[in-house]
DNA sequence: TTAGGCTTTG
């Protein structure tokens, strides 16, 4: 056995009573001051859990005063077979998984570890399955790194190698079939840490939800499935509800109580995963239910498969080992493909008139209304499509900064929120970041005619459906997400938020004097601006037309029309290698690319590669659908989400956008023999946030999907899409407003070309097909510089500079006008 | 003690 040499004390664990061959043995070590009263802390521990006799072994400079049995020989990996006679063998090996204690359909207690050989430097790992008493045992004493000697076993074909990779066979260990366990346990690292004497307490055993029973105090693992968030209770605390699923698919649905509200669960989602500990069970209504108990403590942890495991404590200290790490993975992995857990999540832009929803947003101003009614303005950097309903409240009563809701009036909505949820609602504070769940829109009936109908955001009293308010924490994806987003939108000035003309009436709702009003903007300035070439002087159209191209100019004139008019037509793909223009491929080619990948089973041998780390599951559908999601590692590490490059072989559309929402970088792939390769170049070879990347058809000459490791070696990977194409020997498509303006300037017309990526809107046009706030951008953009059904007398003047050139088309040569060293002033955009 | 979700509406 693999033993320190320093002081060692040898546990000898002697189990199933009566039985005389079947026996536990475990080695424990520690350093000298520490090491009699964790060992006798865990003796205790012991004996209390398993009322097992429990002896005291000592160690003389590492050698163990009993030996194993004389008889028994060391058995090797590649020598475990069916059908072998491994009678006088025992097999060595280290614990590098456990999994949680769980019980089979009759009963029975079951208990899987993996063991790697420790002989071999290659990895080389076994499944282990244990049953009945030994499996209880073995549970509460293994941790991962422990020495793992089994005798007595019996050798059967593995079911899941295919799947986990690992060898064929598995073991078989019970006290009735005659096994014995030997277990070494690893030397504490930190003896003296408040982690040690954690890991030295007896272990947390967690009960599956199927196997509760009434009057027990249990630690559990679950998804939430349903929660209410914590809201004031009508006793003393505050009280949270929340139903849990597992894999055993029992649903447990516990009512917690705290006066602190932080020492309830950190629950923001359906499908995040909780541990509780010390979770009273009793029988309501015949259901068991779970309630908190003295010590009651949780963690919670985000659901998302590939997320880092990382949990929201309801208390400052608490325990967390490798093998939990697992047991979140594996809850993850099953919710994804077995439960549902989509929410009735919205955005202010997505809202219709009659409509439940959660929103995630950022408090901008509160006021108290009455008694049982409280308000709440909210925003999330979105417009709603409706006008929205405007609480009166005194101005005295308003609380946040008047600037803010000023520039905001137009984004923000008041949310009035009732009853129960007024004290909640009332101690906010400005600037935090909201989740409210299951909102109501109603539409107002107009009682005026003059005015017109508007929505109505209420959260009624009461906490069906969840109903309440929950307080985000800066560091949650979701804040952080809205916080890049709501950057955006202050960037720009929220008065163009206006759908009104508002060239000509300015603002009639207000006498605030310390923002621009659109009256101020001198209508004869131009509505586009130079970038460069300041000095030259002004060219009339008629010159322009009657002079020989090439040539530059600088034009004063106005846009009397623009083509094409629907926004998506003018976005394009462009190749600047072969200069070649195409359309978007649109989300239905992609998808019947990913579909003809579903054929393509995920290549075993291509999983966790030295510089990337893969999970593998098959959907529960009836199409049992395998996914594989690689996630690419920066110095053998895993990254945060945000910073992840992640490929994916299996996936579907909406399974992919989902990804692109937590992970910096998707690329979807498939399995050859020999190598990951990217899919058909019809398809996307990366997606970053909602922009789909292709690749030129005709210029691409796409390289190893191994040339990407280069890059997550380097200090801080930045993935940028033309780096990633580049090792990929991808041509990159750029994409690009393509318009045609027809200028005119009362001496002449001319049709000018506009050929765009970002500098002239000042808006990517790789970003507007997915970004509702930027085509909303570009649309009042179009609407100032050639605002529709206007005379040209009321248009603005445009500055640009075009450049003539001729092309030859057959045996004729024309001349083409480009704006090119322009952009739209700041004013407008 | 409180709430015990399986349903919402000023």
């Amino acid at each position: 056995m693999r033993l320190p040499a320093f002081s060692q004390r040898m546990l000898l664990l002697s189990i199933g009573t009566g039985s005389t061959h079947a026996r536990v043995l475990a080695v424990s070590s520690g350093r000298k001051r520490e090491g009699g009263a964790a060992l006798e802390r865990s003796c205790r521990a012991l004996e209390q859990t398993a009322a097992m006799p429990v002896q005291l072994l000592k160690i003389v400079k590492g050698k163990l005063e009993t030996q194993l049995p004389s008889h028994l020989q060391r058995e090797e990996l590649k020598h475990l077979q069916i059908g072998l006679d491994h009678t006088n063998k025992y097999f060595q090996g280290i614990v590098i998984l456990s999994y949680p204690l769980t019980k089979l359909g009759d009963g029975t207690d079951f208990f899987k570890i993996v063991l790697q050989d420790d002989t071999c430097s290659r990895i080389n790992s076994l499944n282990v399955l244990i049953y009945g008493k030994m499996a209880e045992d073995c549970a509460k004493l293994i941790r991962n790194g422990d020495t793992f000697v089994v005798a007595g076993f019996k050798v059967a074909e593995s079911p899941t190698a295919k799947e986990d990779g690992r060898h064929a066979c598995h073991l078989q260990v019970s006290e009735e079939a005659g096994s014995a366990i030997y277990i070494c346990t690893q030397p504490s690292i930190t003896p003296f840490s408040e982690t040690t004497s954690a890991s030295v307490a007896p272990k947390y055993v967690y009960t599956p939800l199927n196997c509760l029973k009434d009057g027990t105090v249990v630690n559990l693992y679950g998804i939430v499935k349903f929660f209410k968030p914590p809201y004031v209770s009508k006793g003393t605390d505050y009280c949270s509800v929340v139903t849990l699923v597992d894999q055993s698919n029992v649903k447990l649905t516990c009512t917690l109580f705290n006066g602190n509200l932080d020492s309830l669960p950190k629950i923001y989602k359906n499908g995040d995963i909780v541990r509780f500990h010390r979770v009273k069970i009793r029988e309501y209504n015949g259901q068991m239910q779970g309630i908190t108990s003295a010590g009651f403590a949780s963690l919670t942890f985000d659901g998302t498969v590939g997320a880092p495991v990382v949990p929201r404590a309801s208390s400052k200290v608490y325990t967390f080992i490798d093998e939990e790490q697992k047991t979140v993975e594996e809850l993850r992995i099953w919710a994804a493909s077995n439960l549902s857990v989509s929410g009735p999540e919205a955005k202010l832009s997505d809202v219709k008139p009659m409509m439940f929803f959660d929103l995630t947003c950022q408090l901008v101003g509160k006021a108290k209304v009455d008694g049982s009614s409280f308000l709440l303005k909210i925003w999330d950097g979105t417009k709603c499509p409706y006008p929205t309903w405007k609480v009166p409240v005194e101005a005295k009563e308003l609380e946040g900064d008047k600037v803010l809701l000023h520039h905001l009036r137009n984004l923000a909505v008041d949310v009035l929120v009732y009853d129960n949820h007024v004290q909640l609602a009332k101690s906010l504070k400005i600037g935090s970041f909201l989740r409210i769940y299951s909102i109501h829109t109603k539409q107002a009936s107009a009682k005026n005619e003059d005015i017109s109908s508007h929505i109505e955001f209420h959260l009624h009293g009461g906490t069906c459906y969840g109903r309440g308010i929950g307080i985000l924490p800066e560091n949650n994806p979701d804040v952080e997400e809205l916080k890049t987003f709501l950057e955006c939108v202050e960037l720009t000035d929220s008065q163009n938020m206006e759908s009104t003309s508002s060239l000509e009436l300015g603002d009639t709702f207000d006498n605030d004097t310390d923002l621009e009003s659109p009256l101020q903007r001198c209508q004869q300035l131009s509505a586009t601006v130079l970038t460069d070439h300041q000095d030259m002087s002004n060219t009339m159209l008629k010159t322009v037309l009657n002079s020989r191209a090439p040539q530059q100019y600088r034009i004063r004139a106005k846009l009397r029309s623009f083509k094409p008019q629907k926004l998506y037509q003018s976005v394009k793909l462009h190749c600047s290698k072969c200069n070649t223009l195409q359309e978007v491929p649109n989300g239905d080619a992609f998808d019947f690319i990913l579909q003809g990948c579903e054929a393509t089973a995920p290549n075993p041998e291509l999983q966790s590669m030295s510089w990337y780390e893969s999970v593998m599951w098959t959907t529960q559908d009836e199409n049992r659908r395998k996914i594989t999601i690689h996630f690419v590692k920066h110095y053998e590490m895993l990254q945060r989400p945000e910073n992840t490059l992640l490929m994916i072989e299996g996936g579907t559309l909406k399974e992919i956008w989902k990804l692109t929402r937590r992970f910096k970088c998707v690329i979807p792939v498939k399995s050859k023999e020999d190598d990951l390769e990217l899919l058909d170049l019809s398809a996307p070879f990366l997606l970053q946030g909602n922009i789909k990347y292709y690749g030129c058809k005709k210029c691409s000459t796409p390289k190893s999907i191994k040339n990407l490791s280069s890059l997550a070696e380097k200090r801080e990977p930045s993935w940028e899409p033309t780096e990633i194409a580049q090792v990929l020997g991808i041509e990159p498509l750029q994409y690009v407003f393509v318009m045609k303006f027809t200028l005119v300037d009362g001496t002449g017309a001319l049709n000018a070309y506009l050929f765009d990526y970002e500098k002239f809107f000042q808006i990517p046009a790789s970003e507007i097909l997915t970004n509702s706030f930027l085509q909303q951008k570009m649309e009042m953009t179009m609407n100032t510089l050639s605002p529709p059904g206007r005379k040209l007398d009321d248009l603005p003047w445009l500055e640009c500079f075009i450049k003539s050139y001729n092309i030859a088309d057959g045996t004729k040569h024309q001349v083409y006008y480009q704006i090119f060293d322009t952009t739209v002033a700041e004013d407008v955009v």
